[in-house]
DNA sequence: CGTGGGCGGATTTTT
DNA sequence: TCCGCCCACG
């Protein structure tokens, strides 16, 4: 047969690895050597060539954006709808099981799923409810010691308890945890992925089916599997089916929440005869940037070993700027963005990316002084808001009474008299009585004053109208008639303008998005689906991700991206690597797969900056170049000094706090103000009918033919018709 | 019950 | 410096 479509676009080592013999597999793949499309040709090959039905065919990623666009090259590749195949993340995959094997696994069939703030939540619930002081079980810490045993796969019973009176209490909390879970029939993200896990193992049979079924297990980024996520893979593939994992050990930068880069070499350790590929031949840098990449990641030791190479030419050298402080670092990167745009490059070609996100603020000010667009990645998700998640809290309850999470949540929003004394009532009987906050209210009546009893039974008669009503009716209508006759609506229509206007308008947001839901497995009832999918995909970023603006992140999240250029920035010891990570050596490891992360990102130019001193916490400081600056190649790098200065440059940021720059992040000092008349000011703060409220970034033209440029604080940047565009200021 | 001021803490993030 | 959380006050 012909299978040049398939093997005609690949090189040699892909098409090694993607025509492999059926036998266990692992892909180390570099970073830019066409990891995806070895997978995804796997998958055609196995069905074109190896003759395997879809049908048996799983592949797991960690990310929902990861698990689309595998799913989409697939499909393409495949020529055909990919439904048959089982493509997810381990959570979405372990989330499907369990809703098909909710008995087996001994959860209610409405359970429903905690996501990390709700998480934190019932843990400080917890630690009050136990007598606990905050201070000293701080609920982030306790929460953190659950997830991390769940991780590790271990339930309190088998978490070994050395008699440190810390750990015990840990263990104690760990053990009241689940007990409320139980009661509240919810789990937690760890838990789809420990639960599953013992539902293979304890429960005859079922592996063997799924086995059966999953002749094939393909897994992305698979550096990133932590204890339970590995144990579960070799509990699905057992001695019958084929593992094929991608991976690249000198990306592993998930350490510290749980992932196990041993589990590379593990696997080849449980898995004998594993046939070992390598992608070494990278289609984005140049070899400059290549070179320093394998350079600094030379220092790196235990690695499996890869050296990535171009066929390209070795490029521009790598650009070092010592800036005097962060502001002048910042100054030098816009600068730079400035220039490239001036030269006909687009701004999303240049990525800012830093250590943490505090770092952002000091390029965002000189951005907007600039007035060019940016995009920050990494802030909070639709399903993440707070009005969202006080509408999905209600719909929770309509679809599971004993959730009190949600309970809690929306019992007194509204304001409808139900207040701390009657709640302390409510857990206390709850807690005697093992049961939900929900089914403790009607017990509760005669030890609250007829008032709050009053208020409580109105809630749950609320509840219950709302389910009476909205059952049988389509998605988006049940939605709708929540966030109405719940009163959220109404009640964030009271708060201050603005943020009361977009709050609502989220909500109006939420509607559509249930009209636009299709559930993917028949068998839940779409509310359930609909909410377990709220939890499991919070919603990657909106709208205008496409709009042309300079993209700015962390290097964590830079991960399997690409940019012509990229600004390394804040290379100093104690911010890159982190102070917190130099103090042993798998730390500092990390930081230097994470520096090789950042390296590997550009294409064409990479520039790297740091600062002799930065102002971090509102304290100075004065920080060593990175360490690992020097383990790059002199000959690679080019230091850039700055130009002398022959006109003063454009906007000079006034020192913090002496009163006359941004007084917030978004809004733009009042000295770039335009005084043409009949003109919108530079920096104004404008509000738009729909968009909500923003700042005028730049204007071009006059009358209602001019253009005006406004980022707004939820929309992003826009250009607006002056003379449509209903602006008025603020 | 809702808000404002004081206090402490401040990598990295997905599900 | 700045943000989020807690408590005290109106």
């Amino acid at each position: 047969m012909d299978v040049s479509h398939l093997l005609g676009p690949l090189n040699e080592a892909q098409r090694q690895a993607v025509t492999a013999p059926l036998a266990p597999t692992l892909v180390l793949a570099g970073a830019g050597s066409g990891k995806t499309r070895v997978l995804t040709h796997r998958v055609a090959w196995l069905v074109e060539v190896e003759h395997v039905s879809p049908h048996g065919i799983l592949a797991v990623t960690f990310t929902n954006k990861a698990a689309g666009e595998m799913r989409a090259r697939i499909e393409a590749q495949l020529g055909m709808p990919s439904a048959p195949l089982w493509i997810g993340t381990f959570h979405g995959i372990a989330h499907r099981l369990l809703r098909t094997h909710w008995r087996e696994a001994g959860l209610p069939q409405g359970f429903s799923i905690l996501d990390a703030e709700d998480q934190q939540r019932l843990v400080k619930r917890l630690v009050r409810g136990l007598g606990l002081d905050e201070a000293r079980w701080v609920p982030r810490e306790v929460t953190w010691f659950i997830n991390s045993q769940k991780d590790e796969g271990l339930r309190p019973k088998q978490v070994v308890d050395d008699g440190d009176p810390t750990r015990r209490q840990l263990i104690r909390l760990y053990e009241a945890y689940e007990e409320a879970c139980r009661r509240n029939g919810v789990v937690d993200f760890a838990e789809l992925l420990l639960r599953s896990y013992e539902l293979w193992r304890e429960v005859p049979g079922l592996a063997e089916h799924y086995r059966a079924r999953f002749g094939h297990v393909l897994v992305d980024e698979f550096q990133d599997t932590n204890t339970i996520q590995y144990a579960w893979m070799k509990a699905l593939v057992g001695s019958t089916s084929l593992p094929f994992v991608v991976g690249d050990d000198d990306q592993s930068i998930y350490r510290w929440r749980g992932a196990r880069v041993e589990n590379l070499q593990q696997f080849r350790k449980d898995f004998p005869g594993v046939l070992l590929f390598r992608l070494e031949q990278n289609y984005r840098s140049t070899g400059n940037i290549l070179a320093a990449a394998n350079a600094i990641i030379s220092n790196n030791s235990g690695r499996i070993g890869k050296k990535l190479w171009t066929s390209d030419g070795k490029g521009e050298r790598i650009r070092l700027y010592r800036g005097f402080n962060e502001r002048d670092e910042a100054e030098f990167v816009v600068n730079r963005i400035r220039e490239w745009v001036s030269r006909g490059g687009q701004r999303r070609d240049n990525a800012i990316l830093y250590r943490s996100n505090a770092q952002s603020r000091v390029f965002e000010e000189y951005l907007l002084a600039s007035r060019i667009p940016y995009r920050v990645y990494g802030g909070l998700r639709f399903f993440e808001r707070q009005e969202i998640k006080d509408a999905l809290a209600y719909l929770r309850l309509v679809a599971n009474r004993d959730d009190d999470a949600s309970f809690e949540r929306v019992v007194n929003l509204p304001t409808r008299g139900v207040g701390a004394r009657t709640l302390e009532v409510l857990r206390a009987h709850a807690k005697t009585h093992g049961t939900s906050l929900w089914a403790a209210a009607t017990p509760c009546a005669e030890e609250l004053g007829a008032r709050a009893a009053g208020c409580l039974q109105a809630f749950l008669a609320l509840v219950d109208r709302l389910d009476a009503d909205t059952r049988g009716l389509p998605l988006h209508e049940q939605v709708d008639h929540v966030i109405q006759a719940s009163g959220l609506v109404a009640h964030y229509q009271k708060e201050k303008a603005d943020k009361g206007e977009a709050r609502v308008e989220n909500l109006e947001e939420l509607v559509s998005a249930a009209r636009g839901y299709a559930p993917e497995d028949g068998e839940l009832p779409p509310l359930m689906s609909f909410l377990s999918h709220a939890v499991l995909e919070s919603g990657e970023g909106q709208a205008e991700e496409w709009e042309d603006c300079v993209q700015m992140m962390t290097l964590h999240t830079a991960k399997g991206l690409e940019f012509p250029v990229v600004y390394l920035c804040g290379l100093e010891d104690g911010l890159f690597p982190h102070q917190r990570s130099v103090t042993d050596l798998q730390g500092l490891e990390e930081e230097r797969r994470l520096c090789y992360v950042g390296t590997t990102r550009a294409m064409r130019q990479l520039y790297l900056t740091y600062a002799e001193q930065r102002r971090m916490h509102g304290i100075d400081s004065y920080g060593a170049p990175s360490r690992f600056i020097a383990e790059i190649p002199a000959e690679l790098v080019e230091e850039v000094r700055p130009k002398v200065q022959v006109s003063r440059p454009a906007y000079v940021p006034p020192q913090r706090g002496s009163g006359s720059g941004f007084g917030t992040r978004t809004v733009a000092s009042s000295r770039f103000v335009d005084d043409s008349p009949g003109s919108l000011k530079l920096g104004q703060r404008v509000r738009h009918p729909k968009f909500g409220d923003g700042v005028v970034l730049s204007v071009e033209g006059q009358g209602p033919n001019g253009r005006v440029q406004v980022n707004f604080e939820r929309q992003g940047t826009k250009w607006l018709m002056m003379g449509y565009a209903h602006l008025e200021t603020v």
